[in-house]
DNA sequence: CCATAATACATAGCCAAGCTATGTATTATC
DNA sequence: GATAATACATAGCTTGGCTATGTATTATGG
């Protein structure tokens, strides 16, 4: 555990890693604006359905329908935490399991109709809760965060990137 | 609960929507997108000291010291929560209280060296273990990202916007 | 073709981080 | 100086993460 001088940029690093600085610390500030927003949103919303819920059933949405496993590594969760969300959209029938008749062990997640209708009124709710934080945006800067939004989106999805630590073992 | 007939864009709304409707999706895909990042740094660095802890030194290091009210405010958790996550960060060293003269009731958290050495030790994981994921990115992709983050910081603080439904009361 | 290995999911049990409701000390107010 | 308001702490609950392990099914090697 480390501490002192670390006055703005690390400066003695490996080679390439001068180039990649700005992407580093970018990075950091991402996520940590990203938790933030999350949590402005379940505070104004105050929801007590849980993000979890959501962010779920917006990865079947876009998608489609898929084993848990593989919504599991969609979503960087473990399985057993996926069986425990799934189980709940399965109560509240915004799930369906497909039996997969190739495999006993598996079956396939599909939202349901209600499944979906919720996370549209929860994205309606969203969208009316945070507007007012959004106010004065120029459309220029709506434009930035359309664009921001799509790169990122591609960039969290699975197929494109590398697995890495958490998901192997 | 309502449900069936949800292709797309909803055309049924208060008038003045007609302008706001495309920010109203944006924002869902926003947090969404923003609660995948946060999942997805979790899970690849796999550290288990919670992304609440690092969210929190981020805010004190952004604002510098402030009462541990103010601090739950700005994190957009409630008082009882902000107790807790201090309550950690007292017991690892990494802020302490500073007495306020003036009121007995209050002190100021004020981020310690080794908790802002942690921090930035932190973020270097993060942009390492995140890098992979944004490899190929054009340095206008990089410029749009910068400027999202930029305008996401600005809006999700406090003093600009408005305080709203969760916090009030 | 059967035994073993690998896979897909479920279960159990733990912890962190949210929340509401309530308590306790201090400060402000009439 | 009593009452109200404020700032934080405590208690107790829920959810969503995790690891470790169990169970059924499928794949594989001799």
């Amino acid at each position: 555990m480390y501490y002192g001088a670390m006055t703005e940029t690390l400066d003695i690093q490996a080679p390439d890693a001068v180039a990649s600085a700005p992407l580093h610390s970018l990075l950091g500030d991402l996520i940590t604006t990203a938790h933030r927003l999350t949590r402005l949103a379940a505070h104004e919303t105050n929801r007590t359905e849980s993000p979890a819920t959501w962010r779920t059933l917006s990865v079947l949405q876009a998608h489609g329908p898929m084993r848990l496993g593989e919504l599991a590594r969609q979503s960087r969760v473990t399985q057993p935490t996926m069986t425990k969300i799934v189980r709940g959209l399965d109560e509240l029938n915004w799930i369906k399991r497909i039996a997969d008749s190739d495999d006993a062990r598996a079956s396939l997640i599909a939202s349901m109709p209600r499944g979906e209708a919720a996370l549209a009124e929860w994205r309606e709710t969203l969208g009316t809760a945070l507007v007012p934080f959004f106010d004065g945006l120029t459309d220029d800067e709506q434009d930035t965060l359309r664009r921001a939004v799509d790169i990122l989106r591609d960039r969290a999805d699975l197929r494109s990137s590398a697995p890495s630590a958490g998901a192997a073992k």
